[in-house]
DNA sequence: CTGAAAGCGCTAACAA
DNA sequence: TTGTTAGCGCTTTCAG
């Protein structure tokens, strides 16, 4: 009797002399699809039993050139919107038989280089970016790949890539609309670093609200934050500098918005009473704090699953006839711009003389 | 001149041919090991660089029997306590040249036997999980299997998984201490479903300062949770029933922690003036609460480096003589414990008698 | 219904 | 210094 090496899993092979068949046979019971005579089927199957065989994805993916993997790429994990992100991917890709390998930058562009080059060489079905860093040159380079690559509230500049956003300018509209309507008129910003495009559309947004003509006399202030609850504290006493009047402030993210609630208490500083604080992600944490954060919410477990579908669509496509990859790379619907909605809490009321 | 099929990666016979060489010389330029003529390599690295040609990491892993892929396998990624372990494993691992598939379990068991059957398949070098709802009939699984394993926060009962964790017991105890020595006396506890060891052996932490005979007359009342601010809302409900009197809750961790001090905040009772809370995990959000909550912080990070560390070396030793695995995993040194630390904030204070 | 054989893309002896 | 060759574990024609 042929021995197993110890410490080597069991190959198709081992299973075929084991059954005393061929491998095509074993093969062909594992995938089902042809027949096979039930008393061989047994045979084979008691000895994929006995052995605790398992094929391998590595030989699999090598001779059909597909991994069955998907690949994700986020800012930073530690952020809790990104978890929200990574569940709808993962969740879409698993019902469809497909895991995916996590890719953190950890809000460093280098890093995200190498995870990029690391999903090309694994040879991943396909690429979910969701990193609001992604630099122009990566965007080049991404397009100039075979593999599918789908972006998540990023853009590339320049390349054509399919894209699922949320309305970042309707949703800072709706934010600054929000306190605008409430009677506040001298309104600030705390932003994040301009490489994020997400970060000038909320801004968009709201400048959008102050020039609309509707809410005369409005003083809107804009200083840049980092997007976490640290950063955001020397970026609300820069805020407050620079506009001492500022009776409402509305953050780039939730972070942002904890941070400057904090350092508003630590001011003496009520919230909504003195000064009002909107965010925007809607995290789980928003509705913990106190007060609740009134916050911009994106659908984002549509943007994850919309993700994936879009990229096993384009993997199924793609050795269509006549699936030109740069042709559909220009057809509209392939940016798709997600409806957001404001979520009104605590941290936000009439201005302190209304 | 042989052209590239449209949509198919470069291979290393494309590169050969190109170059004018085999694709053992392809191979040695880009392993870069053995030595190449200069005008060769250089030659080869045009072509690389023609092509844009990336090694394929599948046939690499076929032929080489390893895919510097480790699996990760968490409860819930949407809990702010993982994406930090998160982190620390891949942080790890990316500095040895490894990739991380992560398989969220979403605290539903099938889902996680689902994954790690699919790690198997995939022929991950390791799998580290930091699952606390492993199941017993997973340890066993996973002890038969010829993949090195390691256990991060959590046991799989019967089976001798390397494991590190940290020291629950000892967390329970100190946070226990801290209200005791405040003066409290009626404590109550918010824990997690017993099929987490984690809550288990807190609450022994707990017990055991209570039982110290340092404080006498001490009341604890235990109830159970979910381990999430939603679910810790009826549970603190269901404590202050049981009992009335008590004036700190320790909870499971921070997320019941928010939970609870919704709660009280709801009731109308002040914490910690009133009330005091305890959490465990020390995640950011801890000290973002108002107040900023008293929590027992575990070494995180220290935890999934660890972890990697141990399963690398576990890889590395697998193919030396007189490694066997069964008595490796029997050595006491497989488990290690980690020591915690209170960090004190202002959700607990004296009694309201004191 | 089943087996033989080729080959996915790569590496590593072994020759030359 | 370089090429030839075998083979990693699997699927899939193509014969039988």
């Amino acid at each position: 009797m042929h021995n197993l090496e110890v410490g080597r899993s069991a190959t198709i092979s081992d299973v075929a002399r084991r059954a005393g068949v061929s491998t095509a046979t074993v093969s062909r019971v594992i995938s089902g699809s042809t027949t096979v005579r039930a008393t061989t089927r047994a045979g084979v199957l008691a000895a994929v039993e006995a052995l605790g065989y398992r094929p391998s994805g590595v030989a699999r993916s090598l001779k059909l050139r597909t991994t069955h993997t998907l690949g994700l790429v986020v800012t930073d994990i530690a952020n809790p919107y990104f978890p929200q992100i990574v569940r709808a991917v993962e969740d879409a890709a698993l019902e469809r038989g497909h895991t995916v390998l996590l890719c953190d930058s950890a809000d460093d562009p280098s890093r995200e280089e190498t995870y990029l080059d690391l999903l090309i060489d694994r040879r991943v079905d396909g690429i979910v970016i969701a990193s609001s860093g992604l630099q122009a040159r990566h965007g080049d380079w991404l397009a100039s790949r075979t593999v599918p690559v789908v972006l998540v509230n990023c853009t590339a500049r320049g390349a054509a890539l399919p894209a699922i956003l949320s309305d970042n300018r309707a949703g800072g509209r709706l934010a600054a609309e929000h306190v605008l309507d409430l009677g506040h008129r001298r309104i600030g910003h705390i932003s994040a670093p301009p490489r994020n495009a997400a970060a000038g559309d909320r801004v968009a947004g709201i400048q959008d609200a102050v020039d609309s003509g509707r809410y005369p006399g409005v003083e809107l202030t804009v200083v840049e934050g980092d997007g976490q609850a640290e950063g955001a504290e020397a970026a609300t006493l820069a805020l407050l500098e620079r506009a001492p009047g500022v009776t409402a402030i509305l953050c780039y993210n939730d972070l942002t918005a904890v941070g400057a609630l904090r350092t508003l208490r630590g001011l003496g500083r009520r919230v909504p009473e003195d000064v009002s604080v909107v965010g925007y992600d809607d995290i789980p944490l928003a509705a913990w704090m106190e007060p609740p954060i009134t916050s911009v919410a994106q659908q984002t477990s549509a943007m994850g699953r919309w993700a994936v579908e879009r990229l096993l669509e384009r993997m199924a496509g793609e050795d269509e006839p006549g699936s030109d990859r740069r042709q559909l790379g220009e057809r509209s619907e392939n940016v798709v711009l997600l409806p957001v909605e404001l979520c009104v809490r605590g941290s936000t009321g009439p201005p302190p003389w209304a």
